[in-house]
DNA sequence: AGGTTATATAACGGTTTTGTTATACACGGA
DNA sequence: TCCGTGTATAACAAAACCGTTATATAACCT
């Protein structure tokens, strides 16, 4: 149960074509934020501003490897059940475009 | 089943505490604007915006009677169930300020 | 017709969003 | 240590958001 603020903010963060899709895709498994860069036509400090709204908005964990910084979904956020939802809701457009085997922008 | 953009947008109208609030008491039943107006403290013409934004996506329905405007939730909708699941999760905060019985700002 | 009430629209301003380019930081390898 | 790769931050611009006040429209009532 949340309060009509707490729920907007989350929502005003899902609220984005982008961000959706990338959680989407996070739910296949941890995602490499190069593979974001890879699947989307936006500069690569557009995926990692939205990567961090998403991380601050607690919906996120991430995972150093190396150089490598890999995403996935926040299964302990109080949102992660909602998140869930909604995503059921999202058909994927564009199937795969994951370069994690080989991360190379 | 809805494309990533579809879902943004109407997330993007969910995605403001004052709009959940007043979708929350539409489901106690239809609510006349001018019960917003009181609810609020925003004025009129600020409540008229958010009421029109949620009518433009579907959200809601309106019936005129007199020159009262009573809007309700369209459950109709496609995004009807998950305003409902979303809505599920707001706590009410204050309980009531309908007046409904006499329209009178 | 004229006044009152309920709602909508117009015009404006401050804040937020979301992209860009340029630059900094972190890490690994020759 | 220097260079390349991956990621984050800074600074900026255009557009959207959300409030305001002023005004228009619609309906009722005398």
């Amino acid at each position: 149960m949340h309060t009509a603020e707490e729920l907007s903010k989350v929502l005003k963060v899902l609220a984005d074509p982008t961000r959706l899709t990338m959680l989407k895709q996070m739910q296949d498994g941890e995602q490499c934020a190069c593979s974001f860069v890879d699947c989307f036509d936006i500069s690569q400090p557009a995926i990692s501003r939205h990567l961090k709204m998403m991380r601050q908005a607690g919906l996120l964990l991430e995972r150093r490897d190396k150089q490598w910084i890999h995403y996935r979904l926040n299964e302990a956020s109080p949102f992660y059940s909602i998140v869930v939802d909604l995503l059921g809701q999202v058909e994927m457009i564009d199937a795969s475009c994951d370069c994690d085997a080989e991360c190379a922008i």
